[in-house]
DNA sequence: CACCGTTGGTTCAGTGAATGAACCGGGGTA
DNA sequence: TACCCCGGTTCATTCACTGAACCAACGGTG
């Protein structure tokens, strides 16, 4: 969406924000981190997302300072993509968005969101019902009713978990 | 972004929000509907987006159900996009990226926002810091230091005004 | 040693969407 | 009559997304 072409002579901060979250994929991927998605091949199998547009899309919210990636090996070196301070920030946004199209477009919601300390769901903000402002990293999820993805990592995600926990996959069979 | 290609095989309320909300633009037009412009000509000084896309946008946005078309007077016939209920709810969404655009990419805020009741601002998120959750129509909007643009539309939003009530512009000098 | 699998990519041709300029048509207004 | 406003549509060009193919480092297997 961006890419060289921003919106010109825009002085909104919602303007900016697309400039670097706008495109096609991007909000997805964020999502997807926040849920715990670490590796470049997590995130293919999870979104079905071509891998040029998945390679360009990490590199600029690293760039960004959306994720960050570091190696979590060496020999072979391998990368993981973890949200920064200010990716777990978009929490709010990709909430609202999601909630949003669950009330509005409609279907099952694929995953549902508690407070851990005290078991209430969440609001349709991402505040507790009963405790006010939570952060993310207090919040459990869990499948719910419209979760339909078989790929192993959608499965790894099937079990009640923490947001911003890393996923760790089963061994392959 | 969508128009025919989706985002396949996703079972997330997100992707499906992004299908009718994800394109360019889009969320743009929304702020500023919320924002009280109605008109098409309206939103194409404020925003300069290319005719053609703002035309698809509000169709597209009308078919789905985020705003309404009415005609405001005929003879000659002229047309408004007034937010639906499900348009005013995307307001947490528009305003969560709106401070997240201002705290991590940075600039001056070009509108602030307090709760027209109690003059308190609002949160990060959309609450008011005194009285919690807060209707959009019980929001006032007033310029920030950011505000640049000198359009005739932006200046008639730059007088301290509520969210949802339609822009009225001077007649011309 | 040859070969295969995994991870994390890049390259490229084809297609679809955005851009901006030109044009259009129904009414008012001078 | 001529001109302007509003709300668009059309079209050639440019740009981005898609999907398939390819690549390279390394480890493991026979």
């Amino acid at each position: 969406m961006a890419l060289g072409k921003d919106y010109p002579g825009q002085d909104c901060s919602l303007s900016r924000a697309l400039e670097m979250l706008g495109e096609r994929w991007t909000l997805l991927v964020v999502q997807n981190a926040i849920y715990g998605v670490r590796r470049f091949s997590d995130f293919q199998v999870r979104l079905d997302i071509p891998k040029a547009v998945l390679s360009d899309r990490l590199a600029r919210l690293t760039e960004g300072g959306v994720l960050e990636k570091r190696a979590y090996q060496a020999s072979p070196v391998r990368y993981e993509y973890v949200p920064t301070d200010a990716g777990v920030e978009l929490w709010p946004v990709v909430y609202a968005l999601g909630v949003w199209g669950y009330r509005h477009i409609g279907g099952e919601p694929p995953r549902l969101f508690r407070h851990a300390e005290c078991g209430a769901a969440l609001l349709p903000s991402t505040d507790c019902s009963a405790c006010g402002p939570v952060h993310p990293r207090d919040v459990e999820m869990y499948p719910g009713p419209g979760a339909k993805r078989t790929d192993r990592v959608s499965q790894a995600m099937n079990r009640p978990r923490r947001l911003l926990v890393p996923v760790e996959l089963e061994p392959q069979a």
